[in-house]
DNA sequence: TATGAATGAGTCTTCATTCAT
DNA sequence: CATGAATGAAGACTCATTCAT
């Protein structure tokens, strides 16, 4: 167990969270795929820590050496596994910005796509994403870049929503950027313990009425 | 001669999860107060797996027998720390109670004291919480203890926006719940991560903002 | 990160008893003989309890991982050399019946031939023997294979005696049991302790001598 | 587990098989006593090796400190142990040895007695017995002390059966000797083990016809 | 390139024994 | 004398990673 602590002592083979290679050989993509998704299923079932990398290469019907191949090492599994998963946050973002361009809506309508995408995006392998993202020892570099994908969306919900008449919030990067974490934040939860009875639908209902009636009221804060 | 009795066999010692013995002397009580703190700053340092239980003894100044006298496996040093938490929370939900009942306020006020009183309770180590909750595995008895405080908060908060005037939302309940949900959720992604261009301040008013102006809407969805 | 699994709920890894997998490779082959060697010879130095398998491991001279690649705990080395005697005993078994089927003999020399083939077996490693017999804490289901050769022994023996003229005992069958538990026994006792002033070659004779008697007098038991 | 081996390395006290003092109070008998019980009951119960001392201080009702006081360490309370098994054991020779010189009888009744006598030796505690005799690393003394004695019962068996009228055998002390310890043997065997399918009056009544053959026969081993 | 046997540092945990009170 | 908290050496076992073939 233990994740074996990266070990600062132990000489850190440079461009370790990198594919080894990019060998562009059929084999190799297909062997890739495997090991990524056998890693993505022993994760989920084990966790982290308990997904050893044996048992990966084992699911994925290769040698340890091979899944070594490819990966540098365990947390270069991880990593490749989240930055698909952001990869295909920031497409829907994209397909979000499409579809509210080409057909405007209301405010309610547009946070309402925006709460479904987010739901179905994490409906996926919620258990995956949440072992990922908080058992894992994240680099800086991945921690950094979901940080910065969460600014990204933030800023294009506030542009977004500058174009709805009822949006009278002030400081709509900041609020949008609140808004963002919140649907991320409840998103994951609902995915993670969907327990609460609350169906998914009424939750969506909920979490839409909420962030209407916070960008459709006004800023002025008596504090 | 060991016989080392087949790991599986062995009946889980009692009790497994709650300290050994509770010997009233004052350098025990002492010791397990050490050894918690230790606990607290290892794993805060090096996250729950790394935080080897050696470390932990050694850092509180104790024998690694001795942290084992009290504490029957690393987990149990989890969940002794994860209780205190928690005890603690309920402690801060018992003072807004209090406080609101005490001396009443509107909507605004009375959602900025429990923002703020949430945020103070994780103010203290953030990161700590953050391991405790995300990356050790807890009994599920603690669990359920953390769902069903976290129930109990959204029927307290409830009651007490009942009184106010200015509610307007239906199904005060679920929306609470949901409240309570946002503020858990957020507060913790603020302690953990306050670098993001946003004073505690600021933060606080935003959430407070959101909060009330979705308790003061109501809840006709027009979906 | 480890998440250590809680001992108890982690399902004993499958075939637990058995060898981890049997690859053919010749390396494989020779590194477990060692390590069964090793691990007699250790057990036999220092019992079972005091024989490590770090010290196991290092005197095969393999690491300690490679040995947990073959077996699965500490126990099955045992098994593994206990098996390995009960299926010793068996064959000089077999051997035994063969040769008292083709060259028929009287009681006397046939009796004789069983005990010296018993003495044989236990020659070889007495404190050994003893130690897995004794110390080591076995698996039902050795301990019942091991009881089951003994009834099966003593069958045979049954129907060996059978056929001899001179023998008059009734119940022979129980007769045989008994027979049988005390060559073991004593077989034992005298492999163990051999400086009881008593050559082998009386031992034998002795004991011969005992059972012949016992098998040639009838059993009309005046109590 | 693992049975702290006594690590030679670890300066022994003087006399550290001995009980620490005699302290002819009381109080001290009874602990004594008590801690003594205890161990027996903990031994039979665990076996020696998971026997904790704290767990028989505990049972005794006595503090582990009182223990040590009395025992210098674990194994002198196995060897207590046994030295009063051992001492039971002359007891019921020496009875043996005045019932069968103030009532004399045939071979048949006395080896009977005999038996008898032996089995009821062992029936008490039986497990425990074996625990002690082949669970726990005794001391060389011990072990000598076991071997004296089973030689001066052979002694006496000899000395016994040299004024039966019936007794043919030879060299009588040898086979003597061979009959204490095929008793001895079987006897255990038979406690330990008594599934088999054979009361203890067949058992006995068995053994005895052994025993009796052998003595009654004449040893011109035609060999 | 693929393989998989081998590695060994590191983990949790136990328990005989001591010694200050 | 009794106590029992404290000690810490030692053991079984895991698993990420390497490297010879």
């Amino acid at each position: 167990m233990s994740t074996r602590i990266p070990k600062a002592a132990r000489p850190r083979r440079a461009g370790a969270l990198e594919l080894r290679k990019q060998p562009a050989q059929q084999r190799s993509r297909t062997t890739i795929e495997d090991v990524l998704t056998a890693a993505a299923q022993v994760f989920e079932a084990h966790g982290y820590a308990a997904g050893t990398t044996n048992r990966i290469a084992e699911r994925a019907g290769v040698s340890i050496g091979t899944l070594y191949q490819y990966f540098p090492n365990k947390e270069a599994l991880a990593v490749a596994l989240l930055e698909r998963h952001l990869a295909d946050g920031m497409r829907r973002m994209a397909d979000w910005v499409a579809r509210c361009v080409a057909e405007p809506r209301g405010l309610h309508a547009t946070l309402h796509v925006f709460v479904e995408g987010m739901l179905d995006l994490h409906a996926g392998r919620p258990r995956l994403q949440h072992i990922l993202l908080e058992e894992t020892p994240l680099p800086p570099r991945l921690h950094d870049a979901m940080l910065r994908a969460e600014r990204d969306a933030a800023k294009i919900v506030a542009g977004l929503l500058r174009m709805q008449p009822d949006v009278r919030r002030k400081n709509l990067e900041q609020a949008s950027h609140l808004a963002v974490q919140t649907v991320e934040a409840l998103t994951h939860r609902f995915a993670a313990h969907p327990d609460q009875g609350l169906s998914r639908r009424a939750f969506a209902t909920e979490l839409v009425a909420m962030l209407e009636a916070y960008f459709a009221s006004d800023a002025d804060c008596r504090e």
